[in-house]
DNA sequence: TCTGCTAAGTTCGCTCGTTGAACCCACTTC
DNA sequence: GAAGTGGGTTCAACGAGCGAACTTAGCAGA
């Protein structure tokens, strides 16, 4: 009776649920983002439990966000750097972020943290855009849909079952 | 010995993840976002265990992001709609949705399913841009500080003790 | 009246995952 | 030779997620 997995599921929300749902992983991500890379640092920083911390890099690397290199031999030392797959996952976190900054304090107050430039100190705002247009998202006319070129047979929700 | 909470936690991405880390809690938003309102259409789509949705529901009705309305007396029966907190958090889905689609599929498949606009037909691919500029950030640049009006000392990681 | 159906849950026993604390090991430095 | 450092592993206790069965209030048909 473990935990349903949704690696599987053909949708991308589901698989990606399946990776931030282990508790700890989004925060992990968030100290490799500001320059963390070692197993230490990152303990302390999150005072988060060793074991817990050990089979969460351990995740990431297997999906490939991060990668576990020896930095030093005698004793042989490790450190964990992001991989383009984890650089690109910058994106979950600052939409986190943003609607984090805008929903999650309470009336009057603000968070305490804000995103800037290093360069100009300009405060960041990050927003979700359509690619094309540059519009916000309009929700009156999206729909998740199949997409045009797969022939997988799929409903949103439990996995076809995986081939044998 | 309970899972360590991150809800009080200073950090914005750590109280979305408090949210987001419960098991089955996205997977719930996507459904509302899809126009189920009902437990047992949100159950039999997810096929989640009844206990959990439950209790997920309740979460999400108490950060206020569902609403719990009776639409029918006699006997009573209630539905869970979208509050504007909730119709915020399509972006982070959106985001997961985008690095989803991107990352977590092998080499040489892809996702079966997409983003559409219901008039135009078009693919809609949702990326992270500053609100400012409209271009993608620029993680060499960016930088989590604290922020110029607050005053609260603070680290990102442990919350501050709970005010007493 | 009796049976069955529906929607929205609750209850229960079973596992699995998370926690905190202590321990380990290969080196290096004092 | 004692202590420190970095990156873990081990362990008991306990809470959370699991599947299946049960509940409750009303309605509909025989």
């Amino acid at each position: 009776m473990r935990r349903t997995r949704f690696d599987e599921w053909p949708c991308p929300i589901a698989r990606t649920t399946d990776l931030i749902g282990d508790w700890w992983t989004p925060l992990v991500m968030r100290e490799a983002f500001t320059g963390k890379r070692r197993f230490d640092d990152i303990q302390a920083s999150l005072d988060a439990p060793r074991a817990v911390l050990t089979a969460r890099l351990k995740r990431l690397c297997d999906e490939g966000m991060l990668e576990r290199v020896a930095y030093q031999d005698r004793p042989v030392r490790y450190e964990y750097r992001l991989t383009p797959k984890g650089l690109a996952f910058w994106d979950v976190l600052a939409a986190m972020w943003r609607w984090g900054s805008d929903w999650m304090w309470p009336a009057g107050e603000e968070p305490p943290m804000v995103l800037k430039d290093r360069e100009s100190g300009e405060v960041i705002r990050p927003v979700v855009v359509d690619e094309r247009t540059g519009e916000r998202l309009n929700l009156r006319t999206i729909r998740m849909g199949r997409s045009p070129h797969s022939s997988t047979p799929t409903t949103p929700s439990p996995a076809p079952a995986p081939a044998d």
